[in-house]
RNA sequence: GCCCUCGUAGCUCAAUUGGUGGAGCAGGCGAUUUGUAAUCGCCAGGUUACCCGUUCAAAUCGGGUCGGGGGCUCCA
């Protein structure tokens, strides 16, 4: 045993150093720059702080602020701090976790008292106090019995039963100044390294996500590594604000919720107007696609739901009613009356694939809490759609609809990403069902050479599903188009075709949808824009401005020619001002705004003002028709 | 559903310590006849979400109901 360790970098160099060398003696050994970046290491396969002491041969790479493990150090030390705070000012607290989370940190209180967010100012005073005081990090190992004592005599409840369930001997716990929590770590060295954060918001969370068991007070603070890239996102939060679908629907006359139908959105001639574009657009890539349209009715007999399992998985989330002393369920989904309109006649194999696609209305009974505009809703209409598939038609089908719903996003310019959800706790059917589907699904997505992450147990209760999530611009990603796999429906409802062989045999069905619901798919839309649609989905796309009463046939005129040629337009000829009458326009969002004065009525022309680029002068009348059909055309 | 928070005119917001609810925009009427983001004047508009209480007196304080917002849980 000699006292030298040998240590190897990322770059594949490596160096002798004494042993027990800490990592921050390391970093400063390699340069000034490193030691005052490294917040903490991985030696070998674990993460350390700087502090750690190098006993053996082993490789290092120091982990900085520049990098997302880097990042998350920072901000988990942050919400330490912010624990110390809580407890500087209110003693009594117990503490549950605390873990760093996408552009910050949250941590989870039980305190005698609701928070207030007048509250917030004092906690961050106090952490600033805590950063100013520069207090080390420090790590303390204990046995799990003398951990449990020691939280035990501090009433720490939560910290318990987190170590109670912990697997091996030891413990780690950190300190600063007189603050002890339990935590894996690793942590910065110390609390002045913080230079960014903000307490954005105090929320209930139950412990553990159980809402069997406590409500604690959870307080979220967003972190950077610097002030200006803290100031960067509240500005980007203040800017998603504003193009809030919510505040937008209202602004641009498009939807409204009422408190006579909590989660039941209500659609104004102009969300029609979008909303029916949509459907117009959708019905004609399906039907390129070889799909044919059904509509089922809302209300049926509570047999079917028991048949369909509805009844045993569902139930929760569904409306009851009675209708001449029989039982009824309001439809949350729209599968069980396709099976019905799958048996009404004798299929052959000769008819398979088929296709049949739905734009259902569902009511779901979501908890009041969950409602949010149009994103989360209790009557939606899912645009769904039933494939009824020969077992060697699986993957074909999938994929075309995996197709189907890159073409359909792509015109919208939405980037997505892809999960994987695989079986339930409450699923109906084998496991030996649910491993053939869901290998079904991955061979198709492998095929198609598509990333995608596996959400373990998130599957529908009858069949596995791909899901297709959208980016909006708040970073929030949402769920939209789904693919599902069931190959128990059939079964449930005795679904056959006659095969080559003419015997009966058992269809596989694909349940699917990919805007997912027109409503939130509207929604996503309206904060996608930020209400300036392009001008193939504006709910007017034009707008016709006289400068006088001179103008008016002609603005006449003009109006007629485009709405001649389908082009929604509208005609503004109120005795204003043309400042006053553009800068209305200019707030609905409208994509165009014709003014017709003297010059124009005299050369047959327009003068074209742009809602995105401003003035783009005057030009024949028949040429802005032109433009503007050539872009509705092409979905611009 | 649970925790916190909020609810004033169609919309966005005011209203000292509890002391007779105001403004802008939108709307109606009138004047103005207008060239690229707001012309002027007048008028009308509210059982302060709803119910119960405390008080001489409640938009304001307390309790409840309904609804909104931020989360948790759940999900298209």
């Amino acid at each position: 045993m000699t006292d030298q360790i040998r240590i190897s970098f990322p770059d594949g160099s490596s160096r002798e150093f004494p042993r027990g060398i800490t990592v921050a003696e390391v970093a400063a050994a390699i340069g000034p720059r490193l030691a005052k970046a490294a917040v903490a290491a991985t030696v070998g396969e674990g993460r350390v702080d700087l502090g750690y002491r190098i006993e053996a041969d082993a490789p290092v790479s120091m982990i900085t602020l520049d990098s997302p493990e880097g990042v998350e150090i920072y901000r988990h030390s942050i919400s330490h701090v912010m624990a110390q705070a809580v407890k500087r000012l209110f003693p009594e607290v117990k503490f549950a976790i605390g873990p760093a989370i996408e552009n910050g940190f949250y941590y989870d209180f039980d305190l005698p008292v609701p928070l207030a967010p007048g509250d917030l100012p004092r906690i961050e005073a106090e952490m600033a106090r805590i950063v100013k005081e520069a207090l080390p990090f420090k790590r303390l190992e204990m046995k799990k019995e003398e951990a449990l004592k020691f939280f035990r005599e501090a009433g720490q409840k939560y910290k318990v039963e987190l170590i109670e369930a912990l697997p091996g001997e030891k413990v780690s716990l950190y300190q600063q100044g007189d603050f002890i929590d339990l935590c894996l770590g690793p942590h910065l060295p110390s609390t002045d390294r913080i230079k960014a954060f903000k307490l954005q918001s105090i929320a209930g969370a139950y412990w553990r996500g159980d809402s069997q068991r406590e409500m604690l007070q959870r307080i979220y603070g967003v972190a950077f590594p610097t002030q200006a890239e803290l100031d960067n996102y509240l500005h980007m939060l203040e800017e998603a604000a504003k193009r809030d679908h919510r505040k937008l629907g209202k602004e641009l006359d498009l939807f409204s919720l009422m408190d006579e139908g909590p989660g039941f959105p209500f659609f104004h001639p102009k969300g029609m107007i979008l909303r029916n574009t949509l459907e117009d657009f959708w019905r004609e890539e399906h039907r390129k696609r070889g799909y044919q349209e059904v509509k089922t009715p809302i209300i049926l007999n509570e047999k079917l739901w028991r048949q369909s399992g509805h009844w045993d998985h569902y139930k929760e989330n569904m409306y009851f009613t009675r209708i001449d002393d029989e039982d009824y369920a309001v439809k949350p989904m729209n599968c069980p009356g396709g099976m019905l309109l799958y048996k009404r006649e004798i299929h052959s194999y000769r008819d398979l694939p088929l296709r049949v696609a739905e734009l259902g209305l569902v009511h779901r009974h979501e908890l009041s809490g969950a409602l949010h505009g149009l994103m989360r809703v209790r009557c939606f209409t899912q645009d769904d759609a039933h494939i009824f598939m020969l077992p060697s038609q699986i993957r074909s089908e999938i994929e075309g609809v995996i197709d189907l719903a890159d073409h359909i996003y792509r015109v919208f310019g939405f980037e997505y990403h892809v999960e994987l959800s695989t079986k339930p706790e409450n699923a109906m059917g084998s496991d030996e069902i649910w491993e053939k589907a869901t290998a079904s699904l991955q061979e198709a997505l492998e095929g198609k050479k598509m990333d995608y992450r596996v959400n373990e147990g998130d599957g529908a209760f009858y069949g596995p599903k791909i899901d297709f999530h959208l980016r909006d611009c708040l970073g929030r990603t949402w769920q939209c188009g789904t693919i599902q796999l069931d190959f128990l429906m059939p079964e449930r409802f005795d679904l056959t075709y006659v095969g080559e062989d003419g015997e009966k045999h058992r269809p596989v069905m694909l349940h699917r949808t990919i805007f997912g619901s027109m409503e939130r798919f509207i929604g996503i839309l309206i904060e996608h824009y930020a209400g300036a649609f392009p001008t193939w989905l504006s709910p007017v796309q034009v707008k016709v401005i006289s400068v006088g009463e001179a103008h008016l046939p002609y603005a006449r005129e003009v109006q007629k020619l485009l709405d001649d040629h389908r082009v929604r337009v509208e005609r503004d000829e109120r005795n204003e001002k043309l400042g006053y009458k553009i800068r209305e326009a200019q707030m609905a969002r409208i994509p165009y705004m014709l003014v017709i004065g003297d010059k124009e009525v005299e050369t047959a022309s327009v003068a074209v003002r742009s809602r995105d680029r401003g003035d783009l002068g005057t030009m024949p009348a028949v040429d802005f028709l032109n433009k503007v059909t050539g872009e509705i055309a092409g979905k611009k």
